[in-house]
DNA sequence: GCCAACGTTGGC
DNA sequence: GCCAACGTTGGC
């Protein structure tokens, strides 16, 4: 049973067009901090699960892309180095904190549906995405959330 | 840049 | 284990 996702990225660090970039077009989804967010990672995303690619903290934040997960949970490297901003002093390798997977470019859409007309949809009034104080990074999407989703940008 | 929401930290 | 202080997120 697959499951759906939504990711956020500020556009200025990492956006859907830079995932498109990569030569594999996939990248690790590392720096995630939070525990809730981790744990979907690494308990509950499987290789092919599909992911709205959401940009936030810019100009229109919305939905710009699907992707998808593209590989088992594993160690968040940047956590056990002492220069990289997202170093964890209280992680190990032997008990690591911080896990990640890797995500994939999947497809693109016509355009990117952004936040405010999320917010006009009735379909969507109970998406977690848009339940007031949400800041989570990563959240489990329904599919008929998804599908929807995917229908305005196509 | 502001501020509401909320997760984390640390003193007790 | 409580809870005040603090830090971060993210829309506006």
């Amino acid at each position: 049973m697959a499951n759906y996702w939504l990711m956020k990225s500020e556009p200025d660090v990492f956006s859907f067009a830079d995932l498109k970039k990569r030569p594999k077009k996939t990248e690790p989804w590392n720096g995630v901090r939070n525990y809730q967010a981790r744990n979907f990672m690494r308990d509950d995303m499987k290789q092919g699960d599909l992911i709205l690619f959401y940009h936030s903290s810019c100009e229109v934040p919305g939905v710009a892309g699907v992707a998808k997960v593209a590989s088992d949970a594993y160690a968040d490297e940047t956590q056990f180095d002492p220069k990289s901003e997202y170093f964890d002093p209280k992680a190990t390798r032997e008990v690591p904190r911080w896990f990640l997977v890797d995500v994939s470019f999947e497809r693109d859409l016509k355009r990117l549906v952004p936040l405010e007309e999320l917010k006009g949809e009735p379909a969507l009034a109970t998406m977690r995405l848009l339940q007031r104080g949400n800041r989570l990074s990563i959240l489990p999407v329904a599919k008929k959330e998804f599908d929807l989703i995917v229908a305005l940008g196509s």
